[in-house]
DNA sequence: TCATCTCATTCCACTGACTGGAACGTTTCG
DNA sequence: CGAAACGTTCCAGTCAGTGGAATGAGATGA
């Protein structure tokens, strides 16, 4: 029931809604994506329910999935353990996009006092890996690890403007869904502001995903100098929030962080987009 | 080779060595956790080395993760994938707690300029949650999602004085691994200072982890305002960092996560200690 | 240039780990 | 107090998974 949120879920992305149940392996995949960024705790019924997995089975590999460690028995369900967030932290592209971002973010929040995120591409959506904010933030639906839609979003239009060109047409020539009254659904009045972003160096968003507020970003170049491997943002209210005032501080942190990568040629940035 | 680190290996804490690598499930595990903080790319032959599973299941089971998108295959071998960062990041625990703390971290990030941790225990070490600092904090040797011993840590010690009495006397009983020539090792020092921590609320780390650091910690309480929940610090260098001048903004940041998590109960804090 | 490593990949016949429906307790709710 | 939903246990069949061996692909060195 609450599960319903409008962001994508993410299981739709990766094909495997049904592509490999049948394996151990598939079977406990399915049952740790069935945990979206909402959920704290999950019954077996309702892991059944979302995986479509026999009872049965759901119950034995759940249990498995706990005496490794990977979940959490809760008193009235299952939750992914700390585990499994270790395990994600080592995931070495976000983790050391992260730690080379870090003080880069930092600076850029210090001198806005607005929530800032970083994210990157995963399929046809950004995937924010880190945010950060003070205690007047209540408002941004995103969350570090969390889903958005590519097209709606400063981080995403970004992201997408500097993204290979198929990439791009797959995403200009799918619907593109309506979030609120603002967000632009059609394709030409989106690529004309892809292109200008590619000229200016920072996206806006205004009030495209969320009612209510507005967004800045700015690409992290790879070494490669064409393609963003990320993107950061500076994101506030409507009202006081000016996003064009920001745009020199986005720019700066964003080309901050490319340099830093620049200088240490050991990330590689694969070119690898969504398969097939 | 080069994954010969001082720290824990987490290996050692689930003993899943020889437990279950019979089962795909286990196997699956093994390879993903053969991956340490400091692995960009492990080999196929690396991961065959570290799990001793034979070379065609190690491939086999590699192969299946990275169809399930649990691993990236890179040019030299595999390495987690995002999708494995965006799991971890919804592991409802760390990531409610890194949330509502994250304000708080920035506030003391702003007043101190120093690095802030905010660690949680898991078996009988300290996982680090978040990290937040500036470009001049090249130092510390922490990872978000790594581990350090708690004996020789600010946030250790918190969490240590805060926690089970069983859980602490199992730590204090067993030897504590000398890390620097600072490092305390005796475990009755240890277990005066853990006193004092409980009037103080805050512990000291002079040099006892890392040579040339200094840190103070207080704890983060969770509902039953008993025992300790996670732990933040502030970090700074030999020299111009006097621990002692923080701990008031420390305790601070520390008391204001805790009244948040107060305030809103519905994140349970369960008091499920290391499993046997 | 060729020999000799190491690593990655493919193959295949055997087998026991995994399967999932059904039956049994337990809790929740009207 | 029934009824419904949930969690747990059980078990015989079988197919997914197994791992040793052979082959291909690269790297190293003399």
């Amino acid at each position: 029931m609450t599960y319903l949120c409008d962001m994508p879920r993410p299981v739709e992305a990766y094909r495997e809604d049904q592509t490999a149940l049948e394996t151990v392996l598939g079977k406990a995949v399915a049952i740790l994506r069935s945990f979206t960024p909402e959920d704290q705790i999950l019954s077996l019924a309702e892991i059944v329910r979302r995986t479509g997995l026999p009872k049965g089975s759901a119950h034995r590999v759940a249990g498995d999935l706990v005496g490794h460690g990977l979940l959490d028995k809760a008193a009235r369900g299952y939750r992914l353990s700390g585990g499994m967030f270790e395990l994600g932290m080592r995931a070495s592209v976000e983790r050391s996009l992260l730690e080379l971002a870090m003080p880069f973010l930092q600076d850029l929040y210090e001198r806005t006092h607005e929530t800032v995120h970083l994210g990157v591409t995963d399929g046809q959506a950004v995937v924010y890996v880190a945010k950060i904010g003070g205690h007047r933030q209540a408002n941004a639906p995103s969350r570090v690890g969390g889903r958005m839609p590519l097209h709606c979003t400063a981080i995403g239009k970004v992201l997408l403007a500097h993204a290979d060109p198929v990439d791009r047409n797959t995403v200009l020539s799918a619907p593109l869904q309506r979030r609120t009254a603002h967000t632009i659904v059609a394709p030409g009045l989106l690529r004309r502001q892809l292109e200008s972003v590619l000229d200016s160096g920072v996206a806006f968003e205004r009030e495209e995903s969320t009612l209510g507020l507005l967004c800045v970003a700015s690409p992290v170049m790879g070494l490669d100098g064409r393609t963003a491997v990320a993107a950061v943002s500076v994101t506030g209210p409507v009202g006081r929030f000016r996003p064009e005032l920001h745009a020199t501080a986005v720019r700066a942190a964003a080309q901050g962080i490319s340099s830093v990568i620049a200088r240490r040629a050991d990330t590689r940035s694969p070119s690898s987009s969504a398969g097939a």
